[in-house]
DNA sequence: GTGAAAGCGCTAACAA
DNA sequence: TTGTTAGCGCTTTCAC
C-alpha cells in the first residue's frame, strides 16, 4: 500500500519526464499548459493516489484558506444557526473555518485572537463577547489588512464591516405594538448594555415609550444576563411587585418564557393581565403557551451574508467594500402572548422610527 | 510598523549573534539551552514581535495540531452542544478544529473527508450523516493509522473508538415506563432505520412490548425524518386512527413536540388519552406543556469525552486505545406528558434489559 | 550548549 | 508551452 512516503508532484514528474512546475500548474489548471498535459498529469496523480500539501502550499501562498471564527459560545440557536449558514458558504468557496468560542470573557477573546492570529488565518468572523471593552486585540488583523467582518455582536469601527439587524427599529417596533394592544407600564428585560445589541434593544424600548407619551419608568428596566434562571427571578419579582407592568419586553426569547411560564404558574393570565414579547423568534416560541410573540432574527442568513462578504473581499471582488455596515431584515412577529385586543388578525408592523438613528 | 514582512526566527538569530536552530530550540524550551540564552532570545522574540508560522512548522513536522469534525448538521440543539463540549477541550490543549456539516448527504460527507485528508487533521471526530453505507471513504485515515473518534451517530467498526449513550437501553426504558402507566397500545415514531441510534430505539421500544407480553404492531410504527412538519403528519395521521394509540414513544423531542401539539389542537388530553415520551431533553422539554417525558442526552459531554480521547490518543497516553466503545450515561426524566397514573412521584427506571445485546 | 546544513512540498519569477 | 531555480520558515541530525 502507499502507507508510507507520500506522493508529491516530483514522483508525478518522474514518472511522466516533466518538470515539477508542470506538474503543480496542471494541478491546478493553469492556462498556459496544453490539454494533453494535463490530462495526463491528472491521470497519474489519481492513479499514484496523490494529494496536495497544503502545509506546502500554504507556506509557499502565505496563506491558508482558513477563515477564523469567534463566537461567545456555541451551543445556542441563534449562534449554531448563524455558524450553519457560514459553513455553508465557506464550503462552496473551499475554504475551511476554524472556530472557537470566547465563553463570554474578554480575556479568552484576545487569546483566540492571538491564536486566529498565529494560524494566519484568512480572515475572522467576530460576534464579541459581552465584555469587551476595546478594539485593541484586533489591531494585529487590522495592521496586515486581514478583513475583519462583525456579525451580530458588532462594535462600531470604521476599519471592518458589521452584519447586523436593526435591534432598535425591532425593539421599537415591538414595544410599539405592546403599546398599541392597551399596554402602559411595559416593564423591559434586558441584557448587559456593554452588548451593543441589548443597548440598541433598550433604546428601541425607551423610544417608543417617549414617543408615545409614555413614561419611562426605572423601576421598569431590569438587566440581567437574560438566562432561563434569571427569567424566573424576573417573574418571582414581578409577582412580588404591588404596582405590575402590563406588558414586558425582553431582550430575549428564552428569558421571555422562563418569567412568563414563572407568572402563568402563579395563576396570572398572558396576555389580558400581562402581555409578553420575546426575541430572535426561536422555534421554542411556537412552543410555548401561549405563542411569543418576538423578533425574528435571521440567523442562518446572517451567517451567510457575513461569510460571502469576507470571502468576496479576499476574492478582491470588492461589491460590499464600502458598505461599513449591512443591515439584514428583521420583522416582528404577532403571536397570542401580546394579544390583549381581540383582533385575530395580526398586524404586522410595517414602519418605525428612523433606523440606527 | 511591523506591517510588511514577517519576523522570523532568523531575525532574532541576526540579533543576538546566535543560529536559527538555537533561537528555535529556545522557544520550543529545549532542554540543551541555557537559560541565559532562552531567557535572551524570549525578551527580543516578544520584542521584535515574533510569531511562529504554523506551516513551516506543520510542513517540517508534518502535522497541524488540527482536529477535523463533521457532523450531519451545526443547528441542532444536540450538535451544537458536543461541538461545545469539543471546542473547550481541543482548546485546553492547543488543537484547533476544523468542521464540516455533511448536511445528511453521504455524498457531501465523503468529500469532506477527503477534505479533511487533504488538510492533514492529526484526528476526525465524526458523527456519520444518515444514509452513510459504507466505511470504505475512512480507509484513508485508516491506511495512515489517522484516528477516527465517532459519536453519536456511529458505526460498529473495530478500527475506531465509538461514543455513545445506550439507545437501545434508554428507548427500553421508557417504553417500559409508558407501559408501566397503564400505555397497551403503544406507538413509535422512528428515524430513519439506517442510522444506528434510531436502529437502537427501535429495537429498545420492541423488546419493551415483547418483553412486557405485549404485541408489536406494524401499524403503531411510523418511520419519518423526525423534523416539526413530520411531527405534524403524524399526529394528523393519529386523528385519523380509528383505534388509537394510548401512547407514544419519538424517536426525538421536536417531533414528539410538533405531534402532541397537533393532538391537543385537535381537543386530545395528553397523557390521559395519548401519553408522550421523546429523546434528548432539549430546553424546549421543559416548556412544552405538559412537559414532555425524555431520556437525558449528555451533549456536552459526549463532546468532551470525543475530544479527549481523541488528543489522549495523539499525545500517546493510550488510556483508552483497548476501548472500542464508551457508553455515556443517559437516563430518562419522567415529566407530565406520561403520567397517566396519578402518582406524582415520577419514578426513575434504574435497570433494564442487557444492555447493548 | 551551540551551529551548519539539509530539506519538508510547493509556487512563481524568469528564462528558454 | 515548459523548465530552472530559488526560496517560503522551520526543525533536526550531526558535528563540534
Amino acid at each position: 500500500m502507499k502507507e508510507d512516503r507520500e506522493i508529491t508532484i516530483y514522483d508525478i514528474a518522474r514518472r511522466l519526464n516533466v518538470s515539477a512546475a508542470t506538474v503543480s500548474r496542471s494541478l491546478k489548471d493553469h492556462h498556459a499548459i496544453s490539454n494533453a498535459t494535463k490530462k495526463k498529469v491528472h491521470a497519474v496523480a489519481r492513479e499514484m493516489g496523490y494529494r496536495s500539501n497544503s502545509f506546502a502550499r500554504n507556506l509557499r501562498r502565505q496563506q491558508a484558506n482558513t477563515l477564523g471564527l469567534i463566537v461567545p459560545r456555541l451551543n445556542s440557536y441563534v449562534v449554531s444557526s448563524i455558524i450553519a449558514g457560514m459553513e455553508k458558504i465557506a464550503n462552496e468557496f473551499g475554504y475551511n473555518i476554524i472556530i472557537s468560542q470566547s465563553l463570554g470573557s474578554a480575556k479568552k477573546e484576545i487569546s483566540n485572537i492571538d491564536m486566529m492570529f498565529d494560524s494566519r488565518v484568512d480572515g475572522l468572523l467576530v460576534s464579541l463577547a459581552h465584555d469587551a471593552k476595546s478594539m485593541d486585540h484586533f489591531n494585529a488583523f487590522f495592521n496586515k489588512h486581514i478583513p475583519v467582518v462583525f456579525f451580530d455582536r458588532v462594535c462600531e469601527d470604521a476599519r471592518s464591516l458589521n452584519i447586523v439587524i436593526d435591534n432598535y427599529k425591532s425593539a421599537y417596533n415591538i414595544t410599539r405594538h405592546l403599546i398599541e394592544q392597551g399596554c402602559r407600564r411595559i416593564m423591559h428585560i434586558a441584557g448587559q448594555s456593554s452588548t451593543n445589541i441589548y443597548a440598541e434593544r433598550c433604546r428601541g424600548y425607551k423610544d417608543a415609550l417617549l414617543h408615545a407619551g409614555l413614561y419611562f419608568d426605572d423601576n421598569l428596566l431590569v438587566v440581567n444576563d437574560l438566562t432561563e434562571k434569571s427569567g424566573i427571578e424576573a417573574g418571582n419579582q414581578i409577582l412580588q411587585m404591588t404596582e405590575k407592568p402590563d406588558g414586558v419586553f425582553v431582550a430575549n426569547d428564552l428569558c421571555a418564557i422562563y418569567c412568563m411560564q414563572t407568572l402563568r404558574a402563579a395563576g396570572m393570565k398572558i396576555p389580558q393581565e400581562i402581555a409578553f414579547a420575546g426575541f430572535n423568534n426561536e422555534p421554542i416560541t411556537k412552543i410555548v403557551e401561549p405563542n411569543l410573540t418576538t423578533v425574528n432574527y435571521p440567523c442562518y442568513e446572517m451567517g451567510e451574508m457575513a461569510a460571502r462578504c469576507l470571502i468576496d473581499h479576499l476574492s478582491g471582488a470588492r461589491t460590499v467594500d464600502n458598505a461599513n455596515t449591512i443591515i439584514l431584515r428583521s420583522e416582528i412577529i404577532v403571536r397570542q402572548s401580546s394579544l390583549k385586543m381581540k383582533n385575530e388578525t395580526a398586524l404586522l408592523m410595517v414602519d418605525g422610527p428612523e433606523s440606527l438613528s
